[in-house]
DNA sequence: TTCCTTGCAAAACTTTTGCATTAAA
DNA sequence: TTTAATGCAAAAGTTTTGCAAGGAA
């Protein structure tokens, strides 16, 4: 017989995920790590906090801003900024760009080959690149 | 004797230039206006009003963010949206790019021709593009 | 024990709104 | 006179913080 957990394996691979990256896994952040890890998307904190409540795993409003913090700041998610609406956090954190769609707010991912640029603006002196970020903003006719 | 006063002078550009967009040229308006289109710049709605302290022209606070939200509605700011922290309004809104200087905050605007694109990705059907928009984080090393 | 994390509530901050007053058309 | 804009305060929304309690090392 085979006893595999296909849930509680996937919560060993994210344990050893946020260890890696020298966060302690502890129970509500391997929770939130399951939303935000599960595909590549770009969740607001409230969402965050819905899907969990969705999940039927509560998570303080408090530690899942700190938890969300906590993995942008080590790597594990990427916070953008693409309109005045609040912040979202982009489980992505590959280099790629985005197309934002007006309206609906809709964020798509752009595989980073899918720009290239043949001018880039001379940086600040001592200044050194960090990244580069296209944002492509479309409306839907109608 | 000439008794050209250019603080006032300025005034009338200032109220002939809201006029064109549709806005009725009150007092406080032209006191932001004032603040925003002395030069290209990014200022937050706090700035702004600091600044207008500082003038020693006051508009109250609700005033200063239904008339900043009024001008990006009519074209005469374009608001951005680059780090968490609150909205800024560019005062440049010819289509142009940033140059974003992490830590200090410090936002540079690259002129549109300084890049150039080689490829850019497919646009989701149906949609037409609005614009393109590029940001470049810098770090200052050190 | 010692250090880190959590949860709750409260605070801080930005932005919006309701409404009486005032100014403009 | 009729409509629009202002100012204040209050409300709403997001994010952070203080602190006591709980859990892990």
């Amino acid at each position: 017989m085979d006893h595999v957990d296909p849930a509680r394996s996937e919560r060993q691979r994210l344990k050893a995920l946020l260890a890696e990256h020298g966060i302690q896994p502890t129970a509500q952040r391997v929770r939130v790590a399951e939303v935000l890890f599960c595909r590549d998307q770009h969740l607001t904190a409230e969402q965050v906090i819905h899907a969990l409540g969705r999940n039927g795993s509560h998570v303080s409003k408090a530690t899942v801003y700190n938890t969300l913090n906590l993995f942008a700041g080590k790597g594990l998610l990427k916070a953008l900024s693409l309109d005045r609406e609040c912040c979202r956090f982009d489980s992505n954190t590959r280099p790629h760009h985005h197309i934002h769609v007006e309206g609906t707010g809709e964020l798509i991912d752009v595989p980073p080959g899918s720009v290239e640029f043949s001018r880039l603006p001379p940086l600040p002196a001592g200044a050194e690149q960090v990244s580069v970020e296209v944002v492509v903003r479309v409306r839907r006719p109608g």
